[in-house]
DNA sequence: TTCCTGACTTTAC
DNA sequence: AGTAAAGCCAGGA
């Protein structure tokens, strides 16, 4: 697949553990800063962990998850992030200045 | 081909 | 700080 969605996935499958990264991060990443909204579609359409693309670790640029259409829940998300050592500065926002992903 | 929609981002009130 | 509207690009019908 030449799809965006591959440069998607690849990008997001080398976010680490504890590193959480912004849509808008992941399209710049991919040379496309205008198509973020299509790297939420791509996680969306994504397989998952199974395929190695942790999109429990995309979130949006303020930190905030996905209600409703997240893993049953941004609380599920929540805790997945937070075993992995993800800071949080609020109950439903992700503390980006210190896990921000950086390349 | 055109029209509609969308896990976003930014600006404005 | 929180809510609302506009802009953006790609894919599906």
């Amino acid at each position: 697949m030449d799809s965006f969605f591959e440069q998607v996935y690849e990008v997001v499958r080398q976010i680490p553990e504890g590193r959480v990264a912004s849509y808008g991060q992941i399209a710049r990443l991919v040379g496309a800063p205008r198509k973020a909204r299509f790297v939420g579609f791509a996680m969306h359409a994504s397989p998952g962990m199974a395929g190695g693309v942790p999109c429990h670790r995309v979130v949006f640029k303020d930190g905030s998850l996905a209600p409703g259409f997240a893993f049953g829940g941004p609380d599920i998300q929540k805790e997945m992030l937070r075993e992995e050592g993800v800071l949080f500065a609020d109950e439903h926002h992700v503390d980006m200045e210190a896990c921000a992903w950086e390349v």
